[in-house]
DNA sequence: CCGATTTGACCTAC
DNA sequence: GTAGGTCAAATCGG
C-alpha cells in the first residue's frame, strides 16, 4: 500500500553529544543521593503517622518498600562503582565520527539519525500496562536481528515538536514470553505537559521536618488521590517517573521491593548498572531494570497520562495514576543538570 | 479536520 | 554491507 516516496527534506532536530566520560560519576552521585533520600523517607515515615492520602493498609508495607529501594540502590551503586572503576566497556562502543557529508540531492537528511551506542537509561520488562504515565508517539517500527519475531517499536515524547523533549523509548515483545514487553528508555523528559504538571501540596499535618505531599498525574488535586479502581502497581511507571522526573507512587496500592538483582539480559552490556524492583502479590508482574550507563541526561519535568497505542501488540492505555511521596525532597526544586529529580513545578 | 499510526526509505554506526 | 534508528508521506480513526 502506501508507496510513500519518502524524500522530503527533513530538518533535523536533536543532536546531542553527551559527555560520556562524566556520566558514570553523575550516576553514582545520583544513586548516593537517592539512597540518602530513601533513608530520610524511611526515618520520616517511621516517626510520623500515616501520611494523608495513604490507605491504612499501605503503611505496613511502606518501610519494606523503602528497604527494598535502598537495597536496590545499594546494589546499583556498587555496580555503578564497579563500572566506573573498571572503565567503560560493554556499551562503550567506539563511536565513529559523524563527519558524514553526503552532498547530493535535495533529499539528504541532516545527521539526526544516529545509532545508539549506549545502553538505555532505563530498561523495564513488564507484562502489564505499558503506560508509564508519559505520553508517547510512535514514530517507527522495525524488525531487528535479535528477535525477528517481534518487531521493535520506537516511541518519542509527544512533546518533542513543541518542547523539544528528547525522551524516547523502545518497546519490544519478549522472545521468551510474548506477553512480556521489554521497554528501553532513552533520554529524559524535558517537557511539561500542561495537563499533568505535578502539584506540590503541603501535607495537612507535616511532621517535624518538612514533609511535602507531591501528587502527580492529572489535573486533579492531591485530595482526589483515590482513583476509581485499584490499579496494579507498575514498577516501570514508578521507576520511569522516579528517574524521569515526575515520581509516582500509587497511593492506593501497597507494594514492596522484594528482590534485587542485576538483570543481565542478553542484550544488556556487561557492566551495566541495573536495579530490579519487583512487585509482589500483584496481579501483574513486572521487572524494572534501571540502567544509567554512559550518559546522564539533563533533568526536566513533565509527564503526561496518555499512552500511545501499539507496536508489537496492542498496548492498552490506562488512566493516569496518582501518587504521593513524602519526605524532604528538597532537591526536587532545583533542576540541576545532573539531578535526576529535576522537579520544576 | 486534525492528530496518531503505518511503513518504506533514508541515514549512520559498526 | 548490514543493522539499527529516524524521517515523513500516506493512511487511519475520532
Amino acid at each position: 500500500m502506501a508507496s510513500s516516496a519518502s524524500g522530503g527534506a527533513a530538518d533535523g532536530g536533536g543532536r546531542s553529544s553527551p559527555p560520556a566520560a562524566e556520566a558514570p560519576r553523575a550516576v553514582v552521585d545520583n544513586l548516593i543521593d537517592l539512597r540518602e533520600r530513601a533513608e530520610m523517607l524511611r526515618n520520616m515515615l517511621q516517626g510520623s503517622p500515616t501520611p494523608p492520602g495513604t490507605p491504612a493498609d499501605a503503611a505496613p508495607g511502606t518501610s519494606e518498600l523503602i528497604d527494598g529501594i535502598m537495597s536496590s540502590l545499594s546494589s546499583a551503586l556498587s555496580a555503578a562503582l564497579d563500572t566506573t572503576a573498571g572503565g567503560s566497556h560493554g556499551q562503550g562502543r567506539r563511536r565513529r565520527r559523524a563527519g558524514a557529508v553526503t552532498g547530493s540531492g535535495p533529499q539528504r537528511r541532516s545527521s539526526t539519525t544516529r545509532r545508539r551506542s549506549h545502553s538505555p537509561f532505563l530498561r523495564t520488562v513488564t507484562t502489564s500496562t505499558l503506560d508509564d504515565g508519559n505520553s508517547w508517539r510512535k514514530y517507527g517500527q522495525k524488525h531487528i536481528q535479535d528477535s525477528p519475531k517481534n518487531p521493535r517499536s520506537y516511541y518519542r515524547c509527544t512533546h518533542k515538536p513543541d518542547q523539544g523533549c528528547k525522551a524516547t523509548r523502545q518497546v519490544q515483545a519478549s522472545d521468551d514470553n510474548p506477553s512480556e514487553f521489554v521497554i528501553n528508555y532513552f533520554g529524559q523528559h524535558t517537557c511539561r505537559d500542561p495537563s499533568t504538571i505535578p502539584l506540590v501540596i503541603e501535607a495537612a499535618a507535616p511532621p517535624d521536618h518538612c514533609a511535602n505531599l507531591i501528587s502527580f498525574g492529572s489535573t486533579m488535586t492531591a485530595h482526589a488521590v483515590p482513583p476509581q479502581r485499584p490499579q496494579a502497581f507498575d514498577p516501570a511507571m514508578f521507576v520511569s517517573r522516579l528517574i524521569g522526573h515526575s515520581s509516582s507512587l500509587p497511593a492506593q496500592d501497597y507494594y514492596r521491593c522484594g528482590s534485587e538483582e542485576v538483570h543481565s539480559s542478553s542484550s544488556a552490556p556487561a557492566g551495566e548498572l541495573a536495579a530490579v524492583v519487583g512487585s509482589a502479590g500483584m496481579a501483574s508482574s513486572a521487572t524494572v531494570v534501571g540502567s544509567a550507563p554512559a550518559e546522564c541526561w539533563p533533568g526536566g519535568t513533565g509527564g503526561g497520562d496518555k499512552a500511545c497505542g501499539h507496536g508489537a501488540g496492542s498496548f492498552p492505555s490506562s488512566p493516569s495514576s496518582l501518587g504521593f511521596m513524602t519526605g524532604s525532597f528538597g532537591s526536587f526544586g532545583n533542576a540541576g543538570e545532573d539531578d535526576m529529580f529535576g522537579f520544576d513545578p
